[in-house]
Parts: structure tokens; sequence; C-alpha cells
DNA sequence: ATATAATTTCACCACTTGGTGAATTTATGC
DNA sequence: GCATAAATTCACCAAGTGGTGAAATTATAT
């Protein structure tokens, strides 16, 4: 019985911080991601994680700290898996970038837990992580600008590219809440790849600059 | 002193139901549209209208009550003012309801409120305004159809359109929220002219059924 | 005028919320 | 082994939540 306690030395202290601090932002993202941040309290989070919610004010100072550990634990921003290749034609590079983005934002739902809060009750701490987030991002067009080639100057490409983005990002926000938008199910299995094409559809013709050679 | 209620017989009531009933719904749309719907509780809402708490379940059987009337009060999915013109192209008829439907969802900060809530925390009552959102937006779409061009049929236009009105609303959502996306600021003057050009330039590329005649 | 119904207010309930002081238990350095 | 610090639990607080029963007030019909 009393045995356990040698047999997994990392496991089975009783005191342990960093253990405690990761329940408490498991938890923290099981809340935000399935319940929404109405059920992301003080008390409900402490009883999620198993623990005594003093535990939440003596490691993070409170709820806030939790949230900002929440974002420096977990990536909300998208890895840089996204990179531009050689000769990719601009219109294909936006193509490719808003697809991936309108999945990866529909596989995590703490991202989208997030937005959601942040549209629904602004907040500092949210500020915050939307400040970095945006960072990052902006870091990341910035260097990609550099790499691939130029946008088409004729069209406003941040003012369309924001709005494709956004449609995406409401489109994802939406099916995690309602399901459906404008009429269209987005929860039925072909609606991210009609999607997928009219993202395609739409980059593809409005970012057709002058076209040299006409092809089908 | 007394001769007040003679002399204005219509407002001085002291007990006057409809009046109750207006207030109530009123302060409610002021909660919401001005501190969200984590704002909008019993005693706040009663405290908000000037009225006992016990007002809202007398009349309207609790909270749900008057979610419901406000949903029937207001007209909140915008009044039949678009009109299909008569050999309107289609690409310009689209055009023009997206920078219309954009302009009136953001001089509507209740009905933003409410699509913020529902994005939040799904609930029964919304999915019910919902509903009747979207069925009379349905059957305004319908009525468009019959009486205006058809649309292209070489594109996908209902994800097109939606995934426009999408980024319409998310933008929308987040002048009124972050007051920003992507790192374009919303709330600049320039911004709505900004996106209502980008509407404008994506409907009138994409929607470009293979012109019989080349101008400009 | 008076009885009755409609409307409004008051007082209270159990429960939850965020937050804190103090005691208790475990780890750690000497 | 022992003092000290770190980590955890417990007990409690004031304030706020949604909700209700019953009394009090006003309108209305006779």
């Amino acid at each position: 019985m009393q045995d356990a306690k040698k047999t997994s030395p990392r496991k089975a202290r009783s005191y342990d911080a960093a253990q405690s601090m990761q329940r408490i932002t498991d938890a923290a993202v099981r809340l935000l991601s399935q319940r929404g941040f109405t059920a992301l309290g003080v008390n409900a989070l402490a009883t999620e994680a198993g623990v005594d919610k003093q535990m939440i004010y003596y490691h993070f100072g409170g709820l806030d700290g939790v949230i900002r550990a929440l974002g420096a634990q977990t990536q909300l921003w998208l890895g840089a898996a996204l990179q531009a290749e050689p000769g990719e034609p601009y219109k294909r590079l936006v193509q490719r970038l808003l697809t991936e983005y309108a999945k990866a934002l529909r596989s995590n739902p703490l991202l989208l837990g997030l937005l959601a809060w942040e549209l629904a009750q602004p907040s500092e701490v949210l500020a915050e992580l939307n400040e970095v987030r945006s960072a990052a991002m902006h870091a990341w067009t910035a260097q990609l600008r550099a790499v691939s080639v130029a946008p088409p100057v004729e069209v406003d490409a941040p003012a369309i590219n924001a709005l494709l983005l956004a449609g995406l990002q409401h489109l994802a926000l939406c099916e995690r809440s309602v399901g459906s938008f404008a009429g269209m199910d987005l929860r039925a299995s072909e609606t991210s790849a009609r999607l997928a094409r009219a993202v395609a559809c739409i980059t593809d013709r409005t970012y057709a600059t002058a076209t040299p050679a006409q092809q089908g």
C-alpha cells in the first residue's frame, strides 16, 4: 500500500507546485473549450481541477493569471507551419493560407472559446492575448511578404484578406455554437469542402492580375 | 399637485401593465446593447427598468419571455428595405445587399449583442430568435431569386455569399468589442468604405459571368 | 360604495460568487 | 532531527444570484 510512493517518485508527490498548476490550466482549457467562458469561474475551475481555489490565487494570482498562463502554454495562433513556396503565385498562397487557417481553427476549441469570449466581453487580459496573437500574425505575414511574390496593386489586398479571414473565423464560431449560418449546415460533412472551394474561387478571380496568358 | 393625474390621463397611471412591460423591454435593450448579455440578469434588469423584479416573472414569465418579446418588438432582421431593381445584374445586387447589411448591422447594437450572446452561449431562446431571423432571411432571398436575375451557375453562390456575409458580421462584432481585426482598425473612419470597396471588388470579379461585352 | 381582479411592492429563501485569514501538512536546507 | 519555507486545505465572509409567497395597492365592473 505505502510502497506506491517509492515506485513512482516523479508522480506521487503530494505537494507539487508544477503539477497543481498544470491541473489548473488543464481544467481551464477544458472548461473554456467545452462549456464556454461563463463557466470559467474561480470556484468551478478549482472544482474541475480537483484543487482548492486558493491554489488559483497562490500560484497564478487570480483568474487573469491562469488566462495568461493559458496563452503562454498553448500555441494559440497556429505555428509557423505555413510557408510560402518559391514561385507560388499570390492568389494561390492566400488561398492555401486561408483554408489552412480555417482547418486549424476548427480543430482548436480553446482558441474558439477565447475568440467568442472576446467578442462578448472584451477585457484587458483577453486584449493581451489578442495582442500577442495579432503581433505574431503580423510578423508572419511580413516575413511572408518578404519571401513570396507581391500582391496585386490594383486591389486592396489587406481589406479583402481580412474580410475572408473574418468570414472563416465567424463560420468556425457558428459551427461550434449554433451549427449553421445563413441556412448553411456548417456541421455537414461536405460544408468545409464547399467553403474551401468558395475561398479558392474568390481568391482565384479577385487576385487574377491582368493575366498575360489566358488559360481555361 | 393632485391635478397632474387628470391633465395627462394616458401617462400618469400608477398601475399600468403595458407601461411596465415597455420599461422592462427597453431596459433589456439598453443592457444588452451597452453592457452585453452577462449584465442581463433578473436583478440588474429590474433595477435598470426601475421596477420590481417580480414584474419580470408576472408579465413575461421570466428572462426568456423578455428575450422573446425583444424579438417580437424590434425588427431584428432588417426590414424589406432591400428590393431588387428590374434589370440589375446579379453581382451588383449581391454587392448592394452585403454593404447594406453591413451598414444596418453596425448601427444595430441590440442585434450585435444578441449575435455575440449566441456565439458564446447557445440557448433555446436565442435559437428561437435565430430561427425566426434566418427564416425571414431565407424567404427574403427566395423572393429575391424569383424577381431578379439568376446567379451564375459555375460558382457556388450560396457558399460565397455566406462567407462574405459572415465576414461582414464578424467584422461588425469585432468593431463593437475589440475594435480591430487582423491589424485593421475597424473604428477608423475610412474602414467601412474600404470594406465596401473590397466587397464590390470581390463580387464584381467572382460573379463576372463570361462577360458578353467587355467595358472599362 | 363595494367586491373582485389586476398590478405592484416587500421580505425572504437557498445557493453561488469571488475573495481572504489562519491553520495544517509536506518538502527542503542545515 | 529540526527549523524554515513552500504548498495545501479549511472555514469563513460579504455580496450577489434567481426565484417565490404573501401582503399591499390600484383599477374595474357592478
